[in-house]
RNA sequence: GGCGCAUUCGUCUAGUGGCUAGGACACAGCCCUCUCAAGGCUGGUGCACGGGUUCGAUCCCCGUAUGCGCUGCCA
């Protein structure tokens, strides 16, 4: 026995896809997961001039990554298809004629209208409560273009078409459409049918408040998958923009928020859209990867990054990585953060070698480099003991070795623990970066 | 302009007709420490404003302001 709730997003493929577009998704996806109904979607492609199939594939993709799954749609089929306006013609024809039978509708300007009943329309919205729109006055509120003059279909009324045609029975969607909604409801009832029930969630803004808009800084989603982010990350951060588990948590398995989901929970303030929490929330997700999947994300960040890995071992490549895992939040920030294990070459940090790099510290690094090449055994613990040994000889703070030294080899005043990335690199290594280095030092 | 929706720390949020209004991110300080990160501790900032209703309002009602949306032969 399958449940009756039908779901869908319907995206328009102009462009990538919106963060705030996958959030629509996602909350549509969750809404049928918990119900246990299905989650459609639907290409609203009416527009040929607009519309490329790069566009949809962008969709597609970003609905994967994220882990949304449609139970109809492009890929899968479905008894209710074509899933893809620009295949339904007949369809429309059909409901146009509906309208035509009812004398709904009219032409002007070559144009078809439809004619608004002069009522008031009440929206009973499962988020944003009982509301009345008024259409009584056909100045404020004047017929709506249904079609235009070379016969291609506005939104409004494919839209409607296809959420009958497709059994759709909760309309869950950005809060932008509230205001079209009365003139939705007015198709239904001009063609007989009872509407959905509608859902309309607040919209994402930019930290600042002002409208996330195709431009703005993260409004893609792949800012997020180029970008270094997990999906389970980005998915539950969407997640926590307009509803909550109403108790402190913020880290949520998707299975969890699929048992608490509840639509009439959202809230109906628009959210303002903070990258630093989001990537606070990716750090989270990271420092939990097992080894396999976080090697197998770090090769692919730093390969991105140009660095070439073909001349590494993968034992060196996987001890380095293991090196970096929680020090970062996002992989984007991987090549900055251990970059160092896979060239020979580096820049030092200026303002850590104006620091480090003083004539007073060439004696000391000297006395650890001939320390270190005398050592057998070149693992952590013995590096760790040896340069603390070399300190307490020149009497100094073990830390007025470690930065010098850390600088040297890798260029940077911060990266994973001293003594294991010694260890990695290895004493051949090691000697030649210390001696490159003393060679800066005057 | 008209219509609609909204308003709890900078941001995401919890919350109730009577609480020191809670948590998280960010920020600052301290601790830990080979750096960074993590972790621990501490700190500051909030119920938009004005009227009501009420013994008492952040919470209920009405205004105002502000923000957002719709007002297309865009979606």
């Amino acid at each position: 026995m399958s449940s009756p709730i039908r779901v869908r997003f319907a995206p328009s493929p102009t462009g990538y896809l919106h963060i705030g577009g996958a959030r629509t998704a996602l909350f549509n996806w969750l809404f049928a997961r918990h119900e246990g109904g299905k989650f459609i979607l639907r290409v609203e492609d009416t527009d040929k001039s607009r519309n490329t199939a790069e566009a949809a594939q962008a969709i597609y993709d970003g609905l994967r990554w994220l882990g949304l799954d449609w139970d109809e749609g492009p890929g899968i089929g479905g008894q209710y298809g074509p899933y893809f306006q620009s295949e339904r013609e007949e369809i429309y024809q059909r409901y146009l004629e509906k309208l035509e039978a009812a004398d709904r509708v009219y032409r002007e300007e070559g144009a078809v209208r439809f004619r608004f009943a002069r009522e008031k329309v009440v929206v009973d919205d499962v988020i944003c409560g009982h509301i009345e729109f008024d259409m009584a006055d056909a100045n404020t509120n004047p017929d709506m273009t249904i079609r235009r003059a070379d016969g291609s279909w506005i939104f409004h009324f494919v839209n409607v078409v296809d959420d009958i045609e497709m059994r759709i029975s909760h309309v869950i969607r950005g809060e932008d459409h509230l205001s079209n909604t009365p003139k939705h409801v007015q198709l239904y009832r001009a063609l007989g049918v009872t509407p959905p029930r509608f859902a309309h969630i607040p919209l994402i803004l930019n930290k600042d408040g002002s409208k996330m808009s195709k431009r703005d800084q993260g409004a893609s989603l792949n800012t997020y998958i180029d970008g270094g982010y997990l999906p389970e990350a980005v998915r539950n951060f969407l997640c926590l923009l307009g509803w909550s588990p109403k108790d402190d948590r913020e880290k949520l398995d998707i299975a969890e928020v699929i048992r608490l989901f509840d639509l009439a929970k959202i809230n109906r303030k628009n959210a303002a859209f903070d990258l630093e929490k989001c990537v606070w929330l990716n750090g989270e997700y990271v420092r939990e990867l097992d080894d396999d999947r976080f090697r197998k994300l770090g090769i692919q960040a730093l390969r991105k990054a140009g660095i070439d890995l073909s001349k590494y071992s993968e034992r060196y490549v996987n001890a380095a990585l293991d090196t970096c895992k929680g020090k970062f939040k996002i992989f984007s920030e991987l090549p900055a953060y251990g970059g160092f294990y896979f060239r020979e070459t580096f820049d030092f940090n200026p303002e850590g070698a104006a620091k480090h790099f003083v004539p007073e510290n060439k004696p000391r690094l000297l006395a650890l480099r001939d320390a270190f090449a005398a050592l057998e055994d070149f693992d952590a613990a013995t590096l760790e003991a040896t340069l603390k040994a070399t300190a307490a000889q020149l009497t100094i703070k073990v830390g007025a070795l470690v930065h010098p030294t850390r600088l040297a080899v890798t260029g940077s005043n911060a990266g994973p623990s001293l003594y294991h990335l010694l260890e990695i690199l290895g004493k051949e290594e090691v000697l030649a970066r210390l001696d490159r280095a003393l060679r800066c030092i005057t």
